[in-house]
DNA sequence: TTTT
DNA sequence: TTTT
């Protein structure tokens, strides 16, 4: 009996570190920002505006859509799960990390837009029924998730979306 | 065993409908449009952008919210549950409509902003954990939802039977 | 600047409705009930029990896993998306519907089980990051979305990184 | 353009730590228990069940009903925010804690229930829409949120949930 | 380290 | 009926 879902609008902090093992295996990590506005209370006191900075972990087939598209400032939607982790640090210290393992990374429209000069920023909002994966608005749409259960979403062709009802 | 949650981020279509009651129950209504966009698929199929409406539902205290803030046009972040009840229109035939009850509904900075200069435009982002209703950034603290939506949850009979309280 | 996310944990009313056309498209249909407690008001007045019933569209891939393992009274966690089509009934009135389009299915733990003995019953919970899709407990992996994003989910071993694959 | 948006259900721990300022502050902290069943690889490979802990935390209004009703191996629904806090150990050594600040709390049946013998187990589901915070079913209304951001959400009495339509 |  |  158990839930653990994560919900995530923010911006992107550095470009994410993506690493590809012998495996095959792949993994990026990026952190991302969340913030909450600041306000006065009725007695005058003030509370700043909070900034939280989430560790994203992304695996697999996310990885290259990731690497390829999400970059420092981008406006990112994030769906996933929360982990700790623990390691000992240089000092033989126990560490404890926080991370979101995300099962969706999507672009999400902030107005900001990466350098590169790609469309992504004009997409005019987040898709979540897109698919685990996404790609930014008017992408050649052979960027593709390998076979995900979602990337149907895109790479379908006939079926689904024009079905008569 | 349930769960009824729904999040949504859109515009508003048109200013909410108001209504206070004698009774001092009070219901604002609007529709609420999200997006998604349109993506071409690789083998050159044109799926078009979608807009979904949403009813929205509001009541109690997020009423006076609602009737002051939102307005046509509006980004709004909003949390609730769905609803779906039936009424018999005038030819007699009956018909449902899904709605949206709203428990919490707060501005979202689209960039859009009313017209009437209010501040609401100036929010950061949704902050959800603010609370069951919102008001806009910056507003003075005294608006505040004096008794609640939910409270109805809180007070039940029988199943739950027979705790003691 | 669009978001639509719904979140629903019920139980199935009946066996899901399985369609494949010749197109290689297919869709899974069935109704998933809410439940809300009922509850006495202050005032005395006894708010009933309640149950939403929900139309669950569901497409592609997650079909299959669908149409083997959903059945009428199981314990299901849903996350997709609102849709609201129109269609005319027999007698030419317009009518509209209200569905979730699934982009994940999961097996709960309800206490509820489908009558045919599989184990998806002992489910210690719902693992929405396990994928798109899901697959009972216990169940002989493979069986198993085609590969999905999310799929690797199941694959894993220790961590990140050294990963068989 | 900001969301960071968490849910959890799963199993508390031990006995939530309450605290009460002079101020009139108050904070509940507990653990709760999130689990993912083990399965086995195709190849074989067995991935056994993982647990995650979560540090959630509870102020205001919300910190009296977990207090009084929320027990080691309750079975509870917890809405929130992700937040990272930092502190030096007795060593001098930064520390960093992930906690969840919970604007919801309710009883979700689990099977599991307080050693008590309270009926808060039999609740049929949990009720999100019922507001920020919870309390078993039927308490006496007059058990509320006095008023916080969210708490107004306990105090309306009739109107609303009798409203005609 | 991001954004507004 | 909104927005990008």
């Amino acid at each position: 009996m158990s839930l653990n879902k994560v919900i995530l609008i923010g911006n992107v902090g550095k470009d994410p570190d993506v690493r590809y093992f012998d495996s095959g295996a792949a993994v990026a990590n990026f952190s991302l920002a969340t913030s909450e506005r600041g306000y006065t209370l009725a007695n005058g006191t003030v509370v700043p505006e909070r900034t939280e900075w989430h560790n994203i972990v992304v695996r697999r087939d996310l990885v290259p859509f990731v690497e390829k598209w999400v970059k420092k400032g981008s406006g990112v939607y994030v769906e996933g799960k929360i982990r700790t982790r623990s390691y000992d640090d240089q000092t033989g210290v126990k560490r404890y990390v926080t991370e979101i393992h995300a099962d969706r990374v999507e672009f999400y429209n902030t107005g900001t837009r990466p350098a590169d000069g790609t469309q992504q920023n004009t997409n005019a909002g987040v898709q979540p029924i897109a698919g685990q994966s996404a790609q930014p608005a008017n992408t050649p749409v052979n960027y593709q998730q390998p076979t995900s259960s979602q990337s149907g979403a895109f790479s379908e062709t006939s079926d689904a979306d024009d079905l008569p009802f």
